[in-house]
DNA sequence: GCAAAAGTGTTCAGCATACACCCATGG
DNA sequence: CCATGGGTGTATGCTGAACACTTTTGC
């Protein structure tokens, strides 16, 4: 905004906040990255992945900034999920946090930097118990994710370049927590001509093997509907 | 979040503050209500409804202070839009500010607060040039709007408790800023058990007069689905 | 030859869209 | 009697949901 109560400008003393919902895919299982806390309040507790803001830092690069320390990952797809500004949220003080979240491919995480961070990953349905309103924020995550994952492109970040449909398939059944149709699945994906069948099969699986696809960001761009 | 960077705890000047993006309908548009500025800098452009978080004050509360202030409207559906972080967006320092939305009838609105503030109503297609990057705020707020009138029971905010049927048609038509088909519309709003015919008509804006409806909030609890 | 996962089509119901005429009334 | 806005029904195409068998291959 600007500057209509003068008066708060120079008294005001709330920290601003960024807090990361970092979320994974393995088993089957959605994923989501916590650090353990190792200093008062909550000391023991796990808590998300945050930190303040800095002195002239845009909010988007604290995020970027705070999951690039902890997670060595950069460019990452990241979105901001909203303000928690209860006064009383942080029993430390009056610190307002914006939540960010990134789905992030865990083979490519560097196991290095979860160690140094004391961080690791825990299933959402097995969360422990978390400090302060994270968990509110983590619901509120993902209930934004399940929104956003059948009409946008975006679970791709949580596979391989080069996936199968199953997959996908399960991909999508363990984000949104129910089973899903094969066929009427399949369908749907093939439709959308962006996702690109290669020659190369996964022969991991099965006996059978399964055609590997990829997701094809440019032809994406031209056709722009998606709807899972 | 919590305490990992302690040292931005004790430097921290970053300002908090809420913008409120108040809606209106008039004349068959939806209109904005905006304060025109009066002190540096960007004196006399036109700047969204807003002020700082107080100490120890919920964003929420803060939000609803600041309309209550300005707009003498109390208990007023209003949420959060998002927060808007980039560290230059204000030209005084470095401000955050979170958004809120509300949409309230302009006949309950007080209009001594109006000039007491040197608040007016602009049609949304007809905005002044607005400070900082509260056009974008605008933006993002009236997206939010459009999908979010769709699947909930909002829009009756912009109208009287009575209203008949071609004015609700013409609030959607302004909101969404296109035409509907008149029988098609009026068939959906029907199956909404929660929106009951009155005996009334209202003869002002016809011979033939039109009945009016009112939104029944109970019911529509039960039910709660919502589909325009 | 069989176990295990991959792959494939059709039917049905519900919903969105398009479209044109009669009704009630005040003047 | 007529001008004005209020009110009504039907046909069509699309999309989501349900549902079961065949294919491939390593063992």
């Amino acid at each position: 905004m600007t500057v209509y109560n003068k008066e708060y400008r120079e008294l005001q003393q709330i920290k601003l906040a960024v807090d990361c919902i970092i979320f994974g895919f393995n088993d089957n299982k959605l994923e989501l990255l916590l650090i353990h806390r190792g200093f008062e309040p909550e000391k023991g507790k796990w808590s998300l992945i945050g930190g303040f803001v800095g002195e002239n830092e845009d909010l988007d690069k604290a995020a970027n900034r705070v999951l690039y320390k902890l997670s060595g990952l950069e460019d990452i797809y990241m979105e901001q999920v909203k303000a928690f500004g209860k006064a009383d949220r942080d029993s430390s003080g009056h610190v307002v946090s914006i939540t960010y979240s990134a789905m992030i491919l865990k083979s490519e995480y560097n196991e290095d930097q979860v160690s140094n961070y004391n961080a690791k990953w825990f299933p959402i349905e097995e969360l422990p118990e978390l400090v302060f309103d994270h968990r509110d924020m983590v619901e509120s995550a993902i209930r934004r994710l399940r929104r956003r994952v059948r009409n946008f492109p975006i679970a791709f970040n949580l596979l391989p370049a080069k996936f199968t449909l199953p997959q996908l398939q399960m991909l999508y059944e363990g984000i949104l927590n129910e089973s899903i149709d094969k066929r009427n699945f399949r369908r749907k994906v093939l439709q959308m001509k962006y996702l690109v069948r290669l020659e190369e099969k996964d022969m991991s699986e099965s006996r059978k093997g399964a055609y590997f696809y990829r997701f094809d960001e440019a032809l994406y761009k031209v056709e722009k509907n998606f709807n899972l």
